[in-house]
DNA sequence: TGCCACTATTGCGCATTGCACAGTACTGTG
DNA sequence: CACAGTACTGTGCAATGCGCAATAGTGGCA
């Protein structure tokens, strides 16, 4: 099954958890996402991500030199950004229960 | 927050849930995930979840009269629909750890 | 020198899907 | 007959993840 569709509107709350404690640049956020295990998750959406949030107000963007490549685009959470995270962060586990919820009973008919 | 977002590509999974065990139809469905938590769920969010996933062949489909209201379309799983329930809810499953996983680093990054 | 890979960001346009809203229609109550 | 509750359909919109192309810097290799 496409797992796409399962991120939406919890993209966001990813990529809020890695900034979380550590600022980060796009292409490491994709890297980090990939790596805990959110494996398809492109990178435009990652970027689209970021952009959004920051236009939200969420976070904080500054730019920084590189010497294996382009600048980075670095982002970091704010007040609203680390508010947005633990709110979402509890909207996503109240959510995530009532599904087990309703999951569980499949099979007890 | 609007969890509304949340549902997208989980809510043929809750609906699939929902008519494990038991046939249903639109009206009764969207009630039943209103009971389990899903507050906010739209009634046409689930008929249409309904109907693509009858055309998509995971139901089936057949009208009762009814004594109280215009007549109802019931809907039921069949093996196509069963196999989508056990695959979606195993991705959902997998999906949903990943996400706790990203969470549990928030506040120990 | 020229080509390519890796790093890094932006922008465009598309597909999916949940939802608001309007319309249709049946039953029962006042 | 008006209205509420039940029940389904259709239209169009909004949000958002993604594919793809473009741009651009660094370094390796023939």
């Amino acid at each position: 099954m496409d797992s796409s569709q399962l991120l939406k509107g919890v993209l966001d709350l990813a990529v809020l958890a890695v900034l979380d404690g550590q600022d980060s640049y796009g292409y490491d956020v994709v890297r980090r996402l990939r790596e805990a295990g959110l494996d398809d998750v492109g990178d435009a959406s990652v970027y689209g991500t970021l952009r959004r949030l920051f236009k939200a107000g969420a976070l904080t963007s500054y730019v920084v030199a590189s010497d294996e490549g382009p600048h980075r685009k670095y982002y970091g959470l704010n007040d609203v950004g680390r508010s947005l995270l633990s709110d979402s962060a509890r909207t996503w586990t109240s959510f995530a229960a009532t599904m087990d919820g309703l999951l569980k009973e499949v099979g007890a008919g």
